[in-house]
DNA sequence: GACGAAACATACCGACCAGTCGGATTGTAG
DNA sequence: CTACAATCCGACTGGTCGGTATGTTTCGTC
């Protein structure tokens, strides 16, 4: 193995561990003691390839985000209804291995603990991989009469919110496959808890 | 002023200086010598008082969820719509306090990093003040129709996302009265984010 | 006002942890 | 083969923090 080869083998061995790690425990609890030993390695490699604990989190965040985001903005680009693009762009997002998905909650979980230089960096990076590209399908929406005129923002934010809850382990109970949650949660984004007319009571 | 008065006194000014503390940095962050100093004696009185750092959180977490849930409770005892009652219960959360409202978030930012007696404990009273009145007015409302037929406790989440993205700065800034948000979130909860056949479009 | 107990202060300990440093090992180029 | 650089090791450091041990003050009681 070159050594290139090798250096960027142990940084994702390094990276792998991070994730797996900080997504069980928080920010404060995971040692760098413990990355090293759960990669394989010891203080002394992470450190050569890291400046620091901070840096290594931050640095594994943005590379998921970066690719997220291609990811999310591929299911997007092709046209068609508000209902439609947002049904590709959460499905891209549920079928995405358990692991994958909850990197994005480390960001919600974790924001606050970094100073502003680094945590406006990181809210920007986690705005255009997801909520954006939710902001801008709504934002049609409401252009076409889709959605009612109300603040884009506000309610791309309702969107993520009930998708969100979509994932709890309750919610994974109750529907199987992923084509149930979708279907659940953009009628509930679109007409709401209410019966509706055309729907049948048993 | 009698004994018992002076060390009931350091204790709610112990637990108010921990509470705008725990509010504004991390359970880490914030250290046992910060909150005595915040609070005008030093640790030893505060170790006299509390048991340890966790004990004091939890037990001022507590305190408040017992606070917040009598309250609760009363705003849903009176009948009604589950509509009326889900607004009554909601305006009694958004006209809290600033400080008083956020304390709940705190529990969804920290449950984790407590282990299993206390965090079940916790858990449990949190859901008995809040997530469980939504839970049966939902359940109710379904029964009684006003409510298509859904999983009652999945909705109530749904709900409770719902008016958390109400109590972000951007929804501040749109909407400044209570009423003004309360509307919008009970609407979107009932009928959803698509125009309606009575919607006017300007 | 004497005495015992509760309330507080101060100095300190042990554990832990991010980050460093000198050296050993491994790969690479001439 | 040699010289050099990148990679990696593991012991160590400086500092922080939760918690404690030991005093000192304040307060109720008789």
């Amino acid at each position: 193995m070159t050594s290139l080869a090798k250096s960027e083998a142990t940084i994702a061995r390094i990276l792998d561990a991070a994730r797996s790690l900080f997504l069980s425990r928080s920010y404060a609890e995971v040692t760098t003691a413990r990355i090293a030993r759960s990669a394989g390695v010891t203080k002394g490699a992470l450190y050569h390839h890291f400046s620091s604990k901070e840096e290594l989190y931050l640095g594994m965040l943005h590379a998921d985000l970066r690719e997220k985001e291609e990811l999310f903005q591929r299911a997007v680009e092709a046209g068609g209804t508000a209902r439609e693009r947002l049904g590709r762009l959460t499905r891209a997002f549920l079928e995405l291995p358990g692991p994958a998905r909850d990197v994005i909650k480390l960001i919600r979980r974790d924001v606050n603990i970094f100073a502003d230089p680094e945590r406006g960096e990181l809210v920007r990076a986690y705005q255009r991989a997801l909520p954006e590209l939710v902001e801008q399908i709504v934002s049609e929406g409401i252009g076409t009469g889709e959605l009612a005129t109300a603040d884009a923002r506000l309610l791309s934010w309702h969107y993520v919110a009930l998708v969100e809850v979509s994932l709890s382990a309750h919610a994974d109970r109750l529907h199987e496959s992923v084509d149930d949650k979708l279907r659940q949660v953009l009628d509930l984004f679109f007409h709401g808890a209410a019966p509706r007319p055309g729907d049948s009571e048993s």
